[in-house]
DNA sequence: TTCCTCTACTAAAACGTTTTGGTAAACTCG
DNA sequence: CGAGTTTACCAAAACGTTTTAGTAGAGGAA
């Protein structure tokens, strides 16, 4: 049971070295002979032993550590998008020898736990998800100097480092390219207008319809008011009682798959009388194959955005100045009823 | 930018007082001034300080985080089920002052994680969800001694701690249940029979069966074999072919409503054609209000679980000998056309 | 030989706490 | 008044590393 772990000194005593030379010989300094080392990293595989990482931390004064706050009562938590972003940044902190400490706020004290950490020295930096347009978390950041990274930009986007994809740009390639096949009668199922990606994507898709000199009644919106399951069959629903419309713009392919159950009860079929198009975040939870060439897509990964999240962040955490502002990149997979030719002169 | 925190000794400085009267005031000792004391807590106050964590807990031996592990490549990562655990143990955390360290492994190499944690001293416990029947995980810990709690039982169960569901007695309740109801082809949806709280389900079901005398064929059982959106509807659609069926089981609510898309193209309609009865673990995702009275639920909070894992983890983390063996309970929620007589009997 | 350089090592300080084992002064009581 | 007790403080050690500022000795050059 809880026997104290070996310790460096430990090795030492063993090995009639002082704790400089094992530290220095596991650490890889020059100044260590080579069969010195050799001892020394054998002793160390025997007995297991690993740096106590609370004196590492205390000595270097930095953790390896990032945080990730998750607001308590917040729906999007139970989102699968967030659980494919946090996939993401598992695996390139793991890869990077850094841990995420998880924490949830509570909504009315959201900032206390970011100062806590800023202040008792738990974590190098903060990974910030779904930021809002004014978001105080950022704000707070900002003032204190710690390293932070952003998943989606808001306004002051030029002061922090971010990763994002290109929202407004992917929902006017959608929109243009269903007008440019017939379509003046859209649904756009978006996400919560509060946060930024939502509204960036209501930005490119605005954008579109301007560009052509289209009326803005050429689509409707249907936002989401929270990540809930089915809420693409529910938004659905409500499209489908606007009988003109002829495609639907969808701001995740898991509210187009759901919205199918809703589509069928009123006559119709994706490809033939429907027109369907949607972002893709490839989901690993969501098994998109079946409609592939039914749907059009603008693909891009969250799991990547969350890897390049983590890797941006460790940059800055171990060279303050490094700034990262990254956008992922997407690519598009068009139904079979949909003219590519459209796309190339966007 | 990155300027040092303000430390005890700064504290001590500024009012000419030893670094250990600064600490025993702020950790409440009995052998400090009460005027003292004061003083102590508002320059704290207003300097905003917060002990290291990390030389807080090179001294004291003790970190107050706890790891959670996800395997990188589990598609059980990105199952609304797991953010919904993670939400109770977030919250169970945060009123403890624990924070959660998230890491994922690879599965090739899976405890590796765990070995390094037990080793250098980065958490005082583990959280494993969703054991296999013979999980390594759960056997390296037991043999190294360090504090875990399992979410759910397997074989070695009375060796430490967990805290989980009654899964056969649940689903022996719920097939009695439809049975009772005059249901004799029943379809059971269930998880993938690797994970222990579907292989306890089935026993579940076996077991009404035997006690009522009825062939196994009573039941027909269709598992799930990754956790995927949809994979509700799926499953429903194989059952359906079973045309004789007129009840189904379902081992989440969520598969539960997944599967309505596929009930109303096969002509049924639940209450009136076909009796759904299901889990529900109560997804705050998962808006299940339609269903109300129209599925037959036993329903316990998965939220609820996540605090109480946490709880009992540290409660074993304070004092080793302690030991959280809970059974969450769950309450009934029949559907109108149940007869809840047939529950008093069992 | 002497001086210099290079190799291979080390003692001690530092990181910021908590805890142990005190003590000096102030009170209490017979 | 003096002995004992209580109150309110503190110096120093400890936790386990990394890093700084060395040194002793071997080898080479003149």
């Amino acid at each position: 049971m809880n026997k104290r772990s070996i310790t460096i000194k430990d090795l030492a005593a063993e090995l009639r070295l002082s704790i400089t030379t094992i530290s220095r010989a596991l650490n890889g300094y020059s100044d260590v002979g080579e069969a010195t080392r050799e001892r020394v990293r054998e002793a160390a595989k025997k007995h297991g032993y690993r740096p106590n990482r609370n004196a590492q931390r205390l000595v270097t004064q930095r953790t390896r550590n990032i945080a990730w706050v998750q607001s308590d009562n917040d729906k999007k938590f139970v989102d699968p998008h967030f659980s494919e972003v946090m996939a993401g940044v598992l695996r390139g902190a793991r890869l990077e020898g850094y841990d995420i400490v998880l924490t949830s706020d509570t909504t009315e004290h959201q900032l206390d736990v970011y100062n806590r950490y800023v202040q008792d020295n738990s974590v190098d930096g903060f990974v910030i998800d779904l930021p809002q347009h004014d978001d105080p978390r950022i704000n707070f950041l900002l003032e204190t100097g710690k390293p932070f990274i952003v998943h989606s930009r808001n306004k002051r986007c030029d002061e922090y480092s971010w990763v994002d994809v290109d929202n407004p740009g992917n929902y006017r390639k959608l929109t243009q390219l269903l007008i440019a096949n017939g379509h003046k009668n859209i649904a756009f199922v978006n996400g919560d207008a509060r946060f930024t990606f939502a509204h960036a994507r209501q930005k490119g898709v605005d954008q579109a319809l301007e560009e052509l000199g289209l009326p803005a009644s050429t689509v409707i919106t249907f936002n989401a008011t929270h990540p809930m399951a089915n809420s693409g069959f529910q938004l659905t629903q409500l499209a489908m009682q606007h009988k003109d419309i002829t495609a639907i713009l969808y701001s995740s392919a898991l509210m187009a798959v759901e919205g199918q159950a809703a589509l069928l009860p009123a006559g119709r079929v994706p490809g033939q009388n429907i027109a369907i198009a949607t972002m893709d975040d490839m989901l690993s939870y969501l098994d998109l194959s079946p409609y592939e060439g039914v749907f059009t897509f603008v693909r891009s990964s969250l799991r990547v955005a969350g890897e390049k999240l983590v890797t941006g962040l460790i940059a800055q955490c171990e060279n303050t100045s490094a700034r990262t502002q990254t956008i992922v990149p997407s690519q598009f997979s068009l139904a079979v009823d949909i003219d590519p030719s459209a796309l190339e002169t966007l």
